[in-house]
DNA sequence: GTTCAAACATGATGATTATCATCTTTTAAG
DNA sequence: CTTAAAAGATGATAATCATCATGTTTGAAC
């Protein structure tokens, strides 16, 4: 559904904001050990949030990634958008470039509810809302876990 | 959302379905024309279509791919599991090996509407459907068009 | 103002996916 | 039984995506 970039985006940031509090930024070493994620990749993927403002950082001696009120409402959406763009929303399911409303692949028409609903969930889901429920422990962000 | 693989497979077999008649059967080079789709990776992956059942095929003079009547019930989600495997529809949006309903990753539940929508669609679209829409002249499976 | 720990930037390698090429087998027709 | 047209099989190349490595910039602490 997402590319790998974007599954590593998201659950950084949701790691991100369920463990800064305002004091100590989260260092990528810490984000990497705790996602399971590839310490260089991931790290380039943070400069790309980064820029999108969708997280914030700071260089230097306890520096390390952070993330403000602000940030914390943003929508899965913007995420995927921000790393995979808007493929997943507009793209054909055939992979027809003209595929539209009034020229549609045979399918298009009965995918409508399926990106409806994808849509709906990124739309309607903040980082904030994660991370709560990370911290409340209901679920797990870690590749393997125990 | 499928491999690029899974959508031409989707696209050839529809074309198939919607040009045989029952006399001559549809040659590579005749159903890549039509799909735009490159003709020796398609051929590759009819054959697979073939080991599984989903389209038939005749080696030799005035051989080619054909469709039986049995195999125009064949419905969308079967080419996907043929062609992708069931990754799209038991693997974990953020990419989680351990993801599970016990032990959900923080979208899990989430998803689970657009998960149950993607397999509804595609468990219930026969290839005979989209065959006939397109000799109706409602839809288009070329990439480019006219 | 030197040092060191951090993110930033860029390029190189590896893995996976898509595409191409070449040869083999089958089968109808003459 | 030879020929030619078709799919089948296998391996090689190309393109894309994921990962790694190396060096640069920033900024707090001494």
């Amino acid at each position: 559904m997402f590319s790998k970039t974007c599954e590593y985006a998201i659950r950084a940031t949701i790691y991100i904001a369920s463990e800064y509090k305002g004091e100590e930024k989260i260092g990528i070493q810490d984000i990497c050990k705790n996602i399971e994620a590839p310490q260089h990749f991931t790290a380039k993927i943070l400069q790309v949030l980064s820029r999108h403002d969708i997280v914030s950082s700071k260089k230097g001696v306890h520096g390390g990634f952070y993330i403000s009120e602000e940030q914390r409402n943003t929508k899965l959406i913007d995420i995927v958008f921000a790393i995979d763009g808007d493929h997943v929303f507009t793209g054909c399911a055939l992979g027809l470039k003209q595929c539209s409303e009034t020229k549609p692949c045979p399918i298009h028409h009965k995918f409508k509810p399926v990106r409806e609903s994808l849509k709906k969930v990124l739309q309607d889901t903040t980082v904030r809302e994660l991370a709560n429920n990370i911290k409340k422990g209901k679920f797990v962000l870690k590749a393997l876990g125990i």
